[in-house]
DNA sequence: GTCTATAGGAGGATAGAC
DNA sequence: GTCTATCCTCCTATAGAC
C-alpha cells in the first residue's frame, strides 16, 4: 500500500503558497466587492481596494493584472451563483409553493448578499458595458426559460392572465430593492438599518399579495393557509 | 433719434447675460445627470461634463464652482420633483384609483426621467451620503405620511391587511426598476430598448396584480372593471 | 463671458531590491 | 511573495490673457 509519491496526506488540499494566494486573492476581492458597489468601476481606485484588503498596492497587482480584471473576477463570480434562486421557479411545482420559495430564496440573498447584489446594480446603471455577450446571453436565456415556466403556469388557468416577463420583473425588482435600495427600506421602517424581523415582514407582505395577486381568485378564497 | 439707453424693451424677461448663464447651466447639468447616474460621483470627471455640455472645461467651473455643487444642485432638484407622484396616494381617494393612479404616474416618471431616476439611485447605492439631514428628514416624512394613509385603508378594511410599508416599497421598487434596471427589463422582455408599449404593458401588469394583491377579496370578483 | 495654460496632486501601473 | 520608489498620465482647480 505504501506509495513513493507523497505519502498519504491528501488532506492539505494546497501547497502553503497556494493558501496565501487564495487568502490574498479573497481579501483583495471581498474588499473590491464593496468599494465597487458603493462607487463603481471608475470611482473605485486601486488604493482603496489595497488599504481595504490590507495589502500594499503592489500586491494588488502582484495578484491581478488590472483593474479590469478584479472586475471581471467579481462579474463572473456573481453570475455563476445567478440561477441559484430561479430554479425554485420550476415547472412540475405548484406555482402557490414556488413562487412562495423563490421570493424567500431572493429576499434571503438580498439580506446576506448585499453587496454582491449592489455590486450587480451597479453595473447595471454603468450600462452594463462589463458584460460579455457570452454572459448577457447567458442571463437572458436562463430569464427566458423561467417566464415559459410562468408561461405555462397561466396556460394551466394556474395563474391568472397577467403578463409572465412584468409579472417576474415585479418579484425580482421588489426582493432586489431590499439590497440595493436599503437606506431607503431601513428609512421606510423606521430605523437606522433592516433587520432579520424586517426581512421577515418583507416576506409575509410580498409572498402574501403577490400570490394573491397571481392565483386565480376561486382559490384566493384559502389564502390564508397556515 | 439715437438714444443712449435701451427705449422701452422690457419684453426680453432677462438681460442677455442671464440667458445665456441660464443657457450654459442647464446645458452642464444635462451632462452632468446622465454622467453621474452611469459612473456615479467619484468616476465622473468634470473634463468628461465639459466635453458632454460642449463647453470647455475652464466654463464649467465659472458656472459651478467645484464638483460637489454640481451634483448637489442636481440633487436638491430631484427631491424637489420627489413628493409628485406620491400626491395621488390620498386618503380622500379610493384605494384602486389611488393605486392605479400612482403607480401610472410612477412609471411615466420612470420612462420619461430615467436618467434622474438612475442618479438617484448611484446615490442611494453610494450610501446616499450626499443627502443632507433636511433632505433626509423630508424623504422620510413624506413617505411616512404615505404610508399612514394606507394604513387608514387597511384599518377602514378597503385593503388587505398587508403591512402599508413594505406593500408601500412593493409598488415603488417595481416601478422603479424599469428606469434603474431598464437594461434587465429590456433583456426580459426580449427586446433591445423598452418602448412605451412595454411600460403599457407592465402598467396593466403591475396594476392588476397589486390590486387584486391588496383589494379585499370579496371585492375582487368585480376586479375587471372598465 | 470665454478660453489657454498650468499648478499641484492623485491615480494606474511597473521595476527591481529584499 | 513582499514592498519601496517611481514613471507617466490624467484630474481638479485656478490664474490671467483676451
Amino acid at each position: 500500500m505504501p506509495r513513493e509519491k507523497a505519502p498519504d496526506k491528501r488532506r492539505t488540499p494546497k501547497a502553503p503558497e497556494e493558501r496565501i494566494r487564495a487568502r490574498n486573492e479573497s481579501a483583495i476581492l471581498r474588499a473590491a466587492v464593496e468599494l465597487f458597489a458603493r462607487k463603481g468601476f471608475d470611482g473605485t481606485r486601486i488604493t482603496e481596494i489595497a488599504e481595504a484588503s490590507g495589502l500594499p498596492k503592489a500586491n494588488v497587482y502582484y495578484y491581478f493584472e488590472t483593474k479590469e480584471a478584479i472586475y471581471a473576477t467579481l462579474i463572473e463570480r456573481l453570475l455563476q451563483g445567478w440561477d441559484k434562486a430561479l430554479e425554485h421557479i420550476r415547472a412540475d411545482r405548484e406555482p402557490r409553493e414556488a413562487i412562495t420559495a423563490y421570493i424567500a430564496a431572493k429576499l434571503d440573498y438580498s439580506r446576506r448578499h448585499a453587496t454582491e447584489s449592489r455590486f450587480f446594480a451597479n453595473e447595471i446603471l454603468r450600462g452594463g458595458g462589463f458584460l460579455s455577450r457570452v454572459q448577457r446571453r447567458h442571463m437572458r436565456e436562463i430569464t427566458h426559460e423561467r417566464v415559459e415556466v410562468v408561461e405555462g403556469w397561466v396556460r394551466e388557468g394556474k395563474l391568472r392572465p397577467v403578463d409572465p416577463r412584468h409579472f417576474f420583473m415585479m418579484m425580482w425588482a421588489t426582493t432586489q430593492f431590499y439590497a440595493d435600495f436599503a437606506e431607503v427600506a431601513a428609512m421606510t421602517v423606521g430605523k437606522a438599518k433592516l433587520g432579520i424581523a424586517d426581512f421577515n415582514e418583507a416576506q409575509d407582505a410580498i409572498v402574501s399579495t403577490i400570490l394573491q395577486g397571481c392565483l386565480p381568485c376561486p382559490a384566493s378564497s384559502a389564502v390564508e393557509v397556515s
